[in-house]
DNA sequence: TAAACTATCTATAACTA
DNA sequence: TTAGTTATAGATAGTTT
């Protein structure tokens, strides 16, 4: 039986060295960087993964991939690393429970903000927003372990506004007609 | 010729799609993982590309690869895509960044509640909400003297969070047009 | 629990348009 | 140059050790 001519050699081993061929390695890099991109959305999409990627081509143009968000990966990780504390202990069951629900208000509060924005009406809440912002820009670069009493008592001070905008911002949000 | 038997199925396609059963989810994702980092390692060498990989396993385990490294890859992109809300505002690369081992969980409860959202089940949202006022109340108006480390921590990465949004919200307000 | 195996699936090197 | 095609190298799902 006659053996069909090959159209291309497929896919042939090519030695895990640097590209040397310019036009050659931009194109390299352009297919493997979307392969790469393809494997961590299926590793998120498989295990219920997080994935941050951020890759510099040959020419330094910057690409990202993120799953929820390069940011959100990136933000945990930086975090995490800028924190003396160790990972080890379990968070208490009462001090959990309280910050996990804070956190549920807080999606709430982006959520209601959202809303406003649509309606035009955005300007207010974040003027008052930066207040804050400013109130608690001092001791929020410092490590918790590091904060005196006085600082502990700006802390509180800057809570208790904000839990004023909070409280605010629920019932502006009332008054829109958002079921609370 | 006798066919030998074969041994395995071999690779077979597995549907996109979260895999169900734990202890498999996790066997796929060591396997995935490494397969990722070994992807963006021959991208490097061949490329001469930086790549800089964060993953959180689905049991909130980070996992990183960085070529150089993973912290020379993120302040580049970090100090690019810094969008700076304030003159005022100083942070230096990821110093704003701060957080307590509670991040993780708090972050994936978010997830879950946007979950809940997209399938139209905000009402049990609201109902936790409310129980957050309740119980935010009772250690919010207690002296700070009392609050002990753990709180503190939790306090911390709750308004760290806020932060997040409103930084969020003033950029995009900016993009709005919004005068602030 | 992890490491090894292997048949099969997937990514991609070389080529073409 | 960016986008398809093809055949082979490489990754991995299911299994065994």
């Amino acid at each position: 039986m006659m053996s069909k001519k090959k159209e291309t050699m497929g896919r042939q081993r090519i030695p895990m060295v640097r590209i040397k061929k310019e036009t050659h390695r931009q194109v390299t890099f352009s297919k493997r960087r979307a392969g790469l991109f393809k494997k961590a959305s299926e590793l998120c999409t498989l295990c219920g993964a997080e994935v941050g990627i951020i890759v510099y081509s040959p020419a330094k143009k910057p690409f990202s991939f993120g799953h929820p968000s390069v940011e959100s990966v990136l933000d945990r990780y930086l975090s995490r690393n800028n924190l003396s504390i160790t990972q080890t202990e379990k968070p208490q069951g009462n001090a959990a429970a309280s910050s996990s629900v804070l956190n549920v208000e807080l999606t709430q509060i982006v959520s209601q903000l959202e809303e406003e924005k649509k309606k035009g009406q955005a300007m207010a809440e974040m003027r008052r927003a930066n207040a804050v912002r400013w109130s608690m820009t001092n001791w929020w670069e410092r490590p918790v372990e590091e904060m005196n009493m006085i600082q502990l008592r700006e802390m509180k001070s800057a809570l208790e506004e904000l839990w004023k905008i909070v409280v605010s911002e629920t019932s502006t949000a009332r008054q829109l007609g958002l079921r609370m």
